[in-house]
DNA sequence: CGCGGCTTTGATGTTCATCAAGTAAAGTGG
DNA sequence: CCACTTTACTTGATGAACATCAAAGCCGCG
């Protein structure tokens, strides 16, 4: 195919900008990269499947994903939403066998795979690596149990404004987005109905905090929407 | 003092009980056992406070805690609870500067400490130790995410029972047991009312679910209980 | 003995979910 | 490309779940 190199470049180039590497030798990063693979999903399609067997890592390279969850006689919830960069499979290819969630692609998406034994076996044998690897899991699950604490002590004003700060801030750092999920996706994601979602949003527009088009939002007051997250 | 390899001893004894150190070899455990300083907290002592600097790993060797978290304009978030053997600051020690959280007795306790940096040393040497720490920490968290997101689709009912059951089996292994923790930190913990928080307990008293009697609980029917905390 | 925190119960009010119904948008098959 | 179906969005009315407020008894502790 004569791709061969060229694809290495590539992984070459997207994985220097992750902290992880950065200080591995690039005989390791070249091992890491010969033994992936990557793969393309489209918006809706589901990577991984709750309940599937757990035996890969991945590595989402670009697009937006959500890890979401159902349960019996329950509704969805959205667990944490995953950006370019993450290695989504993080919470649970250490301590679990199968899936607890499915990651389901918001954009389309690009991801690296390796299989959780080469994972092992790199960790094992580099503890650079591994000890990047357990900074990488604290730094995912902290910022996954303080949002959800943090959300769950406010009232359904005070979560809205903090998701669209979220989108704003944190996804696209920018006061003007395009929303990646429906309304019902940012209640299952803040744990409130469908109907609120849209009212409160609706209100944020009225009170001129937003200027709401669709799913295009721009943030005309930041501050007083921080002032809402904060004491909400 | 002559006590010195006595508490080597002892501190083995402790370890062994460890996953973590099952396979490690005599001459790291020992290591381990040198740099570390014991620790005796009384029921209601602090033993790290939100705020402080992180520099040590903590270990709980015997009683029982919980990790808290106060914000302005809020009340009190118990984030959870801690027992023997747990790695009490896993969640901070590898990705934050400062504790986002205090951490209380709630019985006599003992801790066993290790400075970071002797940790982090003990990591890069000895790959084994690393993954070790990797498999522990997804499971603490992991433990962390799917309970509290099972308990915010949960109804009072729901969580009340989900609480009661988790004393019983989790922490005491046994249908009979005191409560360690007030009913106000009960609502802390599962997000309500202190209020609410006892007027169910007590309606479960009523209903023949479980047999109350101040903080002493017996939990009589433990399987209407789990129906409701799953339907909850 | 008296003070403060814990517990309990009842009354009231607010927030939020549920239900209903209708419009807009987006995908589907002929 | 148009009828058709489905999914997303929106608004209002109602009721249930839960928080808040108030008052009083209990218990441990200085």
């Amino acid at each position: 195919m004569g791709k061969d190199e060229n694809a290495q470049c590539n992984c070459f180039s997207c994985i220097v900008k992750n902290l992880i590497f950065e200080h591995m030798s690039t005989k390791f990063q070249e091992e890491m990269c010969s033994s992936k693979k990557e793969l393309l999903f489209k918006k809706g399609d589901v990577i991984v499947s709750q309940g599937q067997p757990v035996d890969e890592f991945i590595y989402l390279k670009s697009g937006l994903v959500k890890l979401h969850q159902q349960k019996p006689f329950h509704h969805d919830v959205i667990i944490f939403i995953a950006k370019p960069f993450d290695f989504i499979t993080l919470l649970t290819i250490f301590s679990e066998t199968h899936y607890q969630y499915s990651i389901t692609a918001l954009e389309d998406t690009e991801v690296c795979k390796f299989s959780y034994d080469k994972l092992r076996e790199m960790i094992l044998s580099n503890a650079n690596f591994a000890f990047a690897i357990i900074q990488r899991m604290s730094c995912v699950t902290n910022k996954i149990i303080t949002s959800t604490t943090e959300l769950n002590r406010k009232n359904l004003r005070g979560r809205i404004a903090q998701i669209l700060l979220f989108f704003s801030e944190e996804i696209y750092q920018n006061p003007n987005f395009t929303l990646p999920i429906t309304r019902k996706e940012i209640g299952e994601l803040i744990g409130m109905t469908t109907e609120n979602v849209i009212r409160i949003i609706s209100e944020f527009n009225k009170d001129g905090l937003i200027h709401l088009d669709g799913k295009h939002i721009e943030i005309l007051e930041s501050n007083r929407l921080k002032a809402i997250a904060e004491k909400g």
